[in-house]
DNA sequence: TTACTGTCTGAAAAGGTTTTCAGAAAACCT
DNA sequence: AGGTTTTCTGAAAACCTTTTCAGACAGTAA
């Protein structure tokens, strides 16, 4: 059927080893010979077949990332960022969506190892101690993208998020807003949860603002469970003019809530995002927010399991990308 | 170090055919050996090597998916059936980005095929002479996703673009619209081009509307295009009072237009777009608009596909899935 | 001429698994 | 007991490639 290294010798009237060293050293095989290899490559289509390269190679340029939810527009630009880079030095990806399943994170880890991927690249979900054990186990090198585990030596890329939220809630205090609500992810979530949490709070702190802790509320990845915190957060505290949400899609959430109950953004409520995810400068008003460079941190990230598995160490170990604060239409002075 | 069939085989004390049947067939061997075995593949943690097997049963349980622009927030219900369909399946996917970028659809195809993927989906680009030939080329076994090509005896999964267009626009004229425009995709897209473009032709002559020619304005396929769009559109028929957008994006796109120049959606033009991504629930006003079964596409193309390889054939060539009116918030009747 | 160097080629081994085949051992039957 | 079947196991071949090794041959130097 496919055609084998054994048919294009045979059809050059050649040896194997010929054909392989036209395919691999040209130069050290005289012209004639190599033409007619060539000659017989073409007329056969011959490729050569990456299971028994695999085997003698022991690699196959194959790379496993891991989402936690694919859906979310957020990990668009990590995605392609990642591929980009995959191309430039000849990488095949492997993306599974883990729904955050426990389970099948692991079976996904298995089938990777099993399928000898070169490494994994994790994202964007909190490294839960199994998981960390499963990938060490078979000892698959491994990186965090636009996430990290403190509490191991992992090398990983992503941005500082107390930092952003900082800026983000400075920004608003700075526009004049001095009663400030939040809506975040769950504090547990080490990731986007805690950091994020802690910048608004040192923000607040700093502006002699605090005590604002009825002004939180809490809701899971999607932009229902931000328009129910929402729901929950202006009931609690009406008379809040500003609004620092822990994603964008967090901000829209809310912003539809306030549209369906008469609250204009911006003029009667001010709300800042975070992300920067494509939609948000589609959305109406166009969301003030903290950008990612999620392409960027795609991008590095496997430019950085490349290095690991190259090497076998990394230049620097947690690798902080640049945030930018985006002022667009969803905030405005108080 | 990773360990071998041989290594399991030396602690166990059997050969090595033995622990090969201990997985593949463990009722073939007796009780008391079989155990020894199991105890040795925990011990080392034995996974069998993909490159191996595959070398042998010439399959890799994984299957190649090629997708326009990962960024396009429409492939993320896509991705995310195929996703469910092939852990059913245990199969593997290798998602790619083609960026319609037809050197690089090439290469992906090349390396599928040394990368022994089963077979691949191509979802939701035209199928170009030079993709059908490179792919028929080396015998891969594939199938369209989310679009079609006529012109080939290729298994396709897709909704019925015209009918869904001509269902969109008869909402429009129902709701007592008279002057309807459009904004669509190139006309020589033969999937959501064309079809869409001659279901919104055939809704207006059947009411007979004829004869609006100049309300239509043709968009690459982002936000941004639709924006400038639908300026040119509204700066020559100024008095449409109804727009049907072939995609949900170029619905945004021109209601942001059309706010930013004091005609507000619903109130003044309806709008009703096209796919109904996630986003169009979010958007502010919520979209109006045909919703494609995403997730049921990608699902379905990932059965079919594996129909196709296991069969060699597939029951029905095209199969057309349903699509619904969803009616929100961006119309309203006239 | 002989000896040596260098270039080019093919045979064979290796990589890790599955599977066929034949043989050993056990079980059954007369 | 002898013969026959059944069950279980191990050796070896096969899958496709790369790479090492040694041999063939041509060219160069003495």
């Amino acid at each position: 059927m496919k055609s084998t290294i054994r048919d294009v010798a045979k059809y050059a009237n050649v040896s194997i080893s010929t054909v392989s060293r036209v395919m691999n050293a040209p130069e050290t095989v005289v012209g004639e010979k190599r033409a007619k290899v060539q000659e017989a490559i073409e007329a056969l289509q011959y490729q050569p077949n990456a299971f028994a390269r695999g085997l003698i190679y022991k690699k196959s340029d194959t790379l496993g990332v891991m989402i936690p939810d694919i859906e979310n527009p957020y990990y668009a630009g990590l995605i392609r960022g990642m591929q980009d880079a995959a191309v430039v030095l000849g990488h095949t990806l492997m993306i599974c969506n883990t729904d955050r399943d426990k389970e099948r994170t692991v079976a996904y880890v298995q089938s990777f190892f099993e399928k000898q991927v070169d490494g994994i690249v994790f994202a964007s979900d909190s490294l839960h101690k199994e998981y960390y054990e499963v990938i060490q186990r078979y000892r698959l090198p491994f990186i965090l993208a636009s996430t990290n585990a403190p509490e191991y030596e992992i090398p990983s890329v992503d941005i500082d998020d107390e930092r952003g939220a900082y800026e983000a809630v400075t920004h608003l205090i700075e526009s004049g807003h001095r009663r400030i609500g939040m809506i975040c992810f769950p504090l547990d979530d080490t990731i986007s949860g805690r950091p994020r949490y802690d910048g608004f709070r040192r923000a607040l702190r700093e502006a002699g603002l605090d005590g604002c802790g009825a002004c939180v509320e809490y809701a899971e990845h999607r932009f229902e469970h931000a328009y129910e915190a929402a729901d929950f957060l202006f009931t609690r505290c009406p008379d809040l003019t500003a609004l620092f949400a822990a994603s964008d899609e967090f901000a829209m959430g809310a912003i539809s809530y306030l549209r369906e109950h008469g609250r204009a953004v911006p003029e009667h409520v001010s709300v800042i995002g975070f992300d920067n995810i494509r939609m948000a400068g589609m959305f109406i008003p166009k969301l003030t927010t903290i950008e990612q460079p999620t392409y960027d941190i795609g991008y590095r990230s496997i430019l950085k399991l490349h290095e690991l598995i190259t090497t076998g160490a990394v230049e620097v170990l947690r690798e902080k990308l640049p945030h930018q604060l985006i002022i667009r239409e969803s905030t405005q002075p108080f």
